[in-house]
DNA sequence: TCTTGAAGCTCTAGGGACTAGAGGGAATAT
DNA sequence: ATATTCCCTCTAGTCCCTAGAGCTTCAAGA
């Protein structure tokens, strides 16, 4: 049996986010000592390391408490699960990869050797949306 | 001199969050009518595009304020902040790209053609933390 | 056995960037 | 004059934690 810092120390996951979890009901302490202090398993140990695993995956937590109680055979449910989280992870890509091009394109413009007394291009081209590629 | 939702549809900007930006200090509306609704002039709707661009650009609130209240001629540190967020989301890419090839890793080793009975190896994958890239 | 210090407990509040809803008043077009 | 659309403030909720106050329990050494 672990002590929340036990189990805090093996996942890397912060005593405080345990009890949140433990709130939130992705997890439970399997016992508590005659003193009101939470015991884990083993159980406890994988399912914290589970949920991590999905944090880090970027899953939310509503997404994780569906994985974890689904039923282990159900390959199609999880297959979906796992593409339309990849879906979403290559659309932020995308995003970021745009962003990525457009402050290089800022950055560049502005190489700080223009007269004193100039606008920063930095600064007018941060207020000047028109020159950027996204479509809003 | 603009209504809130003339400034709304203006800039894509909702009004609710032209209200919240108010409130943090971003923005402020030059003047209010006699029945108390705010009016914004071009000014408004400027610093409100360069706020709403910034945002898109992933720019935290604060980063923004600190970029509009800047000295415009300072080309030093205009250029220092879009470096540093160009450094970040470079970063962010880099760890989205590993999640990705993670998912696809877990993803492609479940065809969901496995025997029935078996467990499904996204769930698997999910829990075992071990065969994952990352260092944690 | 006693004592100390680390680790645990609950509860509450904060953060960032909004979003939604209630319950009203104001502007505008007919 | 009225109907409709807009606007106002205020509060609370979202997500995923994080931090702090104030107190209790545990484990190890003297």
């Amino acid at each position: 049996m672990f002590s929340i810092g036990e189990l805090s120390r093996r996942t890397g996951v912060k005593v405080p986010t345990i009890r949140y979890y433990e709130q939130m009901g992705l997890i439970a302490a399997e016992a508590r000592t005659a003193g009101n202090q939470r015991r884990f398993s083993k159980q406890g140990l994988e399912r914290l390391h589970f949920i991590r695993h999905g944090r880090d995956l970027g899953l939310p937590l509503e997404t994780i408490r569906v994985l974890a109680g689904m039923d282990p055979t159900d390959h199609a449910e999880g297959h979906r699960i796992a593409n339309a989280h990849l879906a979403d992870i290559r659309d932020r890509i995308a995003r970021l990869m745009r962003l990525e091009a457009e402050l290089v394109r800022i950055s560049t413009r502005c190489s700080g050797g223009t007269a004193d007394g100039d606008t920063c291009s930095v600064l007018a081209a941060f207020g000047d949306h028109d020159q950027c590629d996204e479509d809003h």
